[in-house]
DNA sequence: TGTACATCAGTGAACGCGCGTTCACTGATGTAC
DNA sequence: TGTACATCAGTGAACGCGCGTTCACTGATGTAC
């Protein structure tokens, strides 16, 4: 019973520990989306997380670590996301379902300037993104579904048509030009789509 | 004699006048490319610009003000250099041209949440972008060069593979991946793929 | 069981800094007569 | 020609503010004995 006792204890405490930490990872989310990542700032996160602007000090170290574990979790999450994608279009709803579902993460790992090399895991996540898109395509060239045109150009191709996608949706520049109630099925119509 | 003392007089100072403010133009992208748009201030230009902190805002009423002169430039720069571009690819590398050629201007007006709707000439700019894409699809299309599949679907599809390829660059994420010297190459040869 | 100590997540005060904006001003240039 | 006034680009001091970071601390929990 002492043993229980301690157990459940330990788990709290892990837990509290665990969750004040999501807690301001959850807490930048909500601030990137609202503010946009150019007006982040330590202390709107903490007042978000309803804790002391020196919390996410405490956590991360300093701002350029707490955004390293934002994008760390983005990476995860992407890599996840991609894993679980049609290989018959090149993973790349996948692509932009990761987008449309984690805009801030999106942000912050692909167009905040971040600075890859310095954390360890962001360069891999990084480094990967490209490398699972060549494999997509090479799996996509091996069933006949893409010709036999150079596969890395292929792949490029493929990124840059799903990363603009995403990057035209979450800046909104689609919004005058797309109904929000027919933006499903315009991108899987853009995706389909196939130009001469 | 004393019309002309005082043409050229006059001249001068239109020319001071239009100077000084595009020299905080010139001196706000360079800001803007060393230092990304995320971290633009006004004293950071003035300074750069060799002025008061204060003459920003003489010039362009607040920050606001002044980034949305510096889009609105890029609009105009924008615009010659669509107008400019070959029919046959759909202005695709005139748009990469104009991204690589002026990446501060690129972020600012696609990408930095700059609201279009409050100063004028920002919105038809914005809006001018994806009605020019959609007129050269057309023209591809008349000429037999794109397939007769809906004009906005793929005016889309154009636009998010020159925007997802421009965006891409400029954020460097194809540094690892593309060597600088083959870069103009394998731009090429993305946008002139057929896939499947 | 209790007592003494160690750990460590989180606090709150304090710091120095760069920022955007305001505002009275200066001084060069243009205009009226 | 000269004189008096108007205009206006640009200045420099001053303001209040939010920021990132540091640091001694508190207090809850775990550990040793």
């Amino acid at each position: 019973m002492s043993d229980k006792c301690d157990n459940v204890k330990y788990h709290v405490t892990v837990t509290d520990k665990t969750d004040s930490r999501t807690a301001l990872l959850r807490a930048m989310e909500l601030v990137v989306l609202e503010k946009g990542s150019r007006n982040l700032s330590l202390r709107e996160v903490a007042r978000t997380a309803g804790m002391s602007h020196a919390a996410p000090g405490h956590h991360f170290g300093d701002k350029e670590g707490m955004i390293a574990a934002f994008a760390r979790e983005g990476f995860a999450r992407f890599a996840e996301t991609m894993a679980a994608g049609d290989p018959d279009n090149m993973r790349g709803s996948a692509y932009i379902r990761f987008a449309r579902e984690n805009p801030a993460h999106f942000d912050v790992m692909f167009r905040s300037g971040l600075d890859t090399s310095k954390y360890s895991g962001l360069a891999e996540g990084a480094h990967g993104t490209f490398g699972a898109l060549v494999q997509s395509v090479a799996e996509a060239q091996a069933a006949g579904i893409q010709p036999d045109a150079p596969t890395e150009i292929l792949a490029l191709r493929a990124w840059s048509l799903v990363h603009g996608l995403a990057s035209l949706i979450i800046d909104r520049q689609l919004d005058d030009v797309v109904d929000e109630d027919e933006i499903d099925e315009v991108i899987q119509a853009i995706l389909d789509s196939r130009p001469r």
